[in-house]
RNA sequence: GGGCCAUUAGCUCAACUGGUAGAGCAUCCGACUCUUAAUCGGCAGGUUAUAGGUUCGAUUCCUAUAUGGCCCA
């Protein structure tokens, strides 16, 4: 016996050529709405005439009434069948219609006995039948594999998914509008680069066939708008997808939202005072508030935030004095003495710039919580950041750390042509000794700030950082829509190159 | 890169010390005019992630692999 048993699926394909031979397109074309779910759900009782669609979540047939849910990314409706208003149409509409399948209907809005807003359907009309069922109503999609890989179930199931991506859009449109009243202008610049900079990452590579040059995946939109800036534009911003080859973690994608804004004759001072303003006005018009909750703890962004240097924190944190040890064997004694590990594997091949910010990132970092600038980094770890004019080995820089982590990066822009190509034939000389996070010589950026460049402040946020921060949510996958995952079912295909 | 955990029906989960793999929802059949996890009755649904091993017997123990999660570096 080789009967194959029939899945649901194949169920649905049998109702399907049964609704062709019935005349009924499973699939029609359009549908003519008066109103979306959500203006549906505030119409007031009585009203006639109306036309609303959405995908059927729910359904309660019972004998002659029946009840469903139709849903939408912004709002879900109940609608009411009876075999009195529906006549023929009544028991099609419990032969052929299941949760998952698109339906338009006409009706009047009244409420139930127990006051929920619902449209008596008068006119049924499938839209588009699912062959596949959805996850089980009561408890959902919760398998995060499945929600990272299917993420339109996710989102059909989990209201709290929902949410955390209106957020993210929330947040998205809330910036723009606020740097645009500000007079920044938007503007798009080359993902695709054949030199990656304005960042120390490792970049992607891809080949370019009709010019046949290796390029690369942006790690950072930086120079592109600082080009901008030359070429007379005043205020710049970008929100970039960048790219950055680097380990997967709950804190970090490999593509990711950078918004980087460029304002020139402003120094990083300003530029504080302004991120103060940008994220206030944001979090005040998509949460209603300064306050979120973070992983069990309150953070209060309500201004100001302290501002300390890097030196200050650590000496709070670590009770080291860097500017006492500015050598990399005098540092990393204190540090041994103190009985601090660092987390780099050899401590020994950094420089002091770097062993520094190993230093804070762990005895400081983890212990900021509340909104912080962290001011004067060192000059070795900044290649595009100024100097500071009192003192050269620091740079006039800030981050905004946020519950121990970079939430911000900005600073005051190094615009001398002399002291840039200095600093990245520094790097260069990095990165041939194979420190391939080291930036390469762009000597066509370097030829632009030639031409004259401004003073400039410019500064980067990660927007799926950020919104992550304000949902409460541990893992940044849960910010962008189709985080990258091996492909399913993927066999081996690597064992093979393994040395 | 290292450690721990998970993978069982379409979905959410059980299965004691190794002894015939179960339930709810969804599906299918039937009843039902205010339901909302609708309810009630009935049917069906499985290569227990994959490949090996130990055993009279493996969802359970062992090894490897795959995918994912969490922690650490």
């Amino acid at each position: 016996m080789t009967q194959e048993k029939k899945t649901v699926r194949d169920e649905r394909i049998d109702m399907i050529a049964q609704l062709r031979a019935e005349g009924v397109n499973p699939y029609p074309d359009r549908f003519e709405r008066t109103h979306t779910l959500a203006e549906a759900a505030n119409l007031s009782e009585g009203t006639a005439g109306v036309r609303v669609a959405g995908r059927v979540i729910a359904i309660r047939k019972m004998g002659k009434l029946s009840f469903a849910h139709i849903q939408d990314v912004d709002q879900k409706l109940q609608v009411c069948f009876t075999a009195n208003d529906l006549g023929d149409q009544y028991p099609f509409f419990k032969k052929y219609i299941d949760i998952g399948d698109f339906i338009g209907v006409e009706g009047e809005m009244f409420a139930t006995k127990t006051g929920e807003i619902t449209v008596r359907v008068v006119s049924l009309q499938l839209l588009a039948k699912a062959l596949l069922t959805l996850p089980e109503k009561w408890h959902g999609l919760t398998d995060q594999e499945t929600c990272y890989r299917q993420r339109y179930l996710d989102l059909i199931m989990n209201d709290e998914s929902r949410r955390r991506f209106k957020l993210r859009s929330d947040v998205i449109r809330e910036i723009r509008r606020f740097l645009e009243d500000d007079g920044f202008t938007e503007v798009e610049t080359p993902i695709l680069q054949s030199k990656p900079s304005g960042a120390l990452a490792k970049p992607f590579i891809s080949h370019h066939n009709a010019l046949d040059i290796d390029v690369y995946l942006r790690i950072a939109p930086e120079t592109y708008l600082k080009r901008l800036i030359v070429a007379g534009y005043d205020r710049v911003f970008e929100f970039a997808r960048c790219f950055r080859n680097e380990g997967v973690s709950t804190a970090h994608l490999q593509e990711f939202l950078m918004l980087e804004y460029y304002a020139a004759y402003w120094n990083y001072q300003d530029n504080m005072d302004y991120t103060e303003r940008l994220l206030v006005h944001t979090l005040q018009k998509v949460m209603g508030k300064t306050r979120v909750e973070y992983m069990g703890e309150e953070i209060d962004f309500a201004p100001p935030w302290p501002r300390k240097s890097l030196r200050e924190v650590i000496l709070e944190h670590a009770a080291i004095d860097i500017d006492a040890h500015r050598s990399k064997e005098a540092l990393l004694a204190v540090i041994a003495e103190k009985g601090i590990k660092l987390e780099d594997a050899d401590p020994k091949t950094l420089g002091w710039g770097a062993l520094v910010d190993n230093l804070y990132k762990k005895a400081c970092r983890p212990n900021i919580v509340a909104p912080m600038f962290l001011t004067s980094h060192p000059k070795e770890l900044s290649p595009l950041a100024r100097a500071n004019d009192g003192d050269p080995a620091i740079t006039d820089r800030f981050q905004l750390v946020v519950a121990g982590m970079e939430i911000v990066n900005a600073y005051s822009e190094l615009v001398d042509p002399i002291d840039q190509r200095e600093r990245l034939v520094a790097q260069q000389s990095l990165r041939e000794a194979g420190d391939d996070e080291a930036m390469p010589l762009d000597e066509d950026y370097v030829q632009c700030m030639e031409y004259g460049m401004p003073p400039i402040s410019g500064w980067g946020m990660g927007i799926d950082r950020f919104v992550a921060l304000i949902a409460n949510e541990e893992n940044i996958k849960n910010t962008v829509y189709f985080p990258i995952m091996r492909p399913a079912g993927a066999a081996g295909g690597r064992s093979e190159s393994l040395d």
